[in-house]
DNA sequence: CTAACTTTGTGAAGAATTTCACAAGCTCCT
DNA sequence: AGGAGCTTGTGAAATTCTTCACAAAGTTAG
């Protein structure tokens, strides 16, 4: 998060950036911006600030955002689509490097930019890179079968957006995003708004 | 989270899960079970564990579950379209009420089942409704100036896919589900994986 | 150069969360 | 019916996270 409002002010040329600017921008305190760029190494300048631009290179190494990531797209459906036309990616440096599905409906035929690759492709293909994080976007009930796959092809990074839960070996790094339990958030918090705030 | 494994144990028929099982399959310890539940109250029995169809009508009703939600999307787009497909919605009780753009050359427009809708109109189609979450699929500079009309209009639920900071007064609830933030995250476990290893 | 301001970095205090550990309660078997 | 065996609910302890507060270090103005 400070990375992205650190370039927005490095963009906007602003060189300094104290810790109260950054916690205002942030939604957070002062004194919890200071702890936590402090676990990372000591970037500030007493009676000054943070250097915005030389701040930016720091986070961008710490996070691993010097190197390209290609992200590989697991299901050309609607959500697949959406992920691979997300201009969020490009901007902040991860590549659409393909995309896979199972259905030989969808294998080999063009798909934005790129051609509908076989899932059973994802080993021979990935077979020596690295930087690769998979970008799960399938029904659910296929989705621990295809995430054992891509581990298997060698996969260490996973993003999963299909509202199942995934088991992944400790040396698999995972995060899931589900909607549907995002809603669910929001449902308590409105339906406990409504208790403390009254009807309207 | 609870919810969503306590409803798979009840349509396979469980009666009862303990709180070492529900532990295990939520990636959590059995202390922690106890405790979150004890907050909402005393739903087990001794000896023999939760009973899985009354704790999940109990959760369900602690989360506003038990009324039907209209979801409405802001944003005729490639992710408007994905999430207004997306089946996990409606599987879980969010029903997709209507879909507004500002954009003339989509309003008025058939669109999956539902024809584009005029943002301006929003006020007008939710005056009376209180069981409404606008779900925010449009790009960040327009982002804030849609929120604080959607609020004017009476939404006080906002689930925000714009990668864009969005301030709302305290009475309204917002969850932001960042995408690019989240691959950054991955970026940084692979990056980090010799010393810290899992899932996130 | 000095004095008045700023702002960081960080121990220490304070809060919040998680874990421990065990009495109490329930089930099941004999 | 009674005891053995589980499992919950929960105070207390331990741990983690956040905030406070201030010395140290830098800046700016005159």
């Amino acid at each position: 998060m400070y990375l992205r409002y650190l370039e927005d002010l490095d963009t906007r040329g602003q060189h300094t950036a104290s810790s109260d600017e950054l916690a205002h921008l942030c939604g957070t305190t002062p004194a919890q911006v200071r702890k936590d760029l402090s676990f990372f190494g000591s970037f500030g300048k007493r009676g000054l600030g943070y250097p915005v631009h030389e701040l930016t290179a720091h986070l961008r190494q710490i996070l691993g955002l010097e190197r390209e990531w290609k992200v590989v797209i697991i299901g050309a459906g609607k959500i697949g689509a959406a992920l691979a036309n997300y201009r969020g990616f490009k901007q902040r440096g991860f590549r659409v490097a393909g995309v896979y599905d199972n259905s030989p409906e969808k294998i080999g035929h063009p798909w934005g930019e790129a051609i509908v690759r076989d899932i059973a492709d994802l080993e021979t293909d990935l077979r020596g890179e690295d930087s690769i994080i998979a970008v799960l976007a399938i029904p659910s009930d296929d989705a621990q079968d295809v995430v054992d796959r891509m581990i298997a092809a060698g996969v260490r990074a996973i993003l999963n957006f299909a509202p199942a839960q995934i088991s992944v070996p400790p040396h698999v790094s995972l995060k899931s995003v589900n909607m549907a339990m995002e809603l669910e958030g929001l449902s308590f918090a409105l339906t406990n708004s409504q208790i403390n705030h009254g009807a309207v």
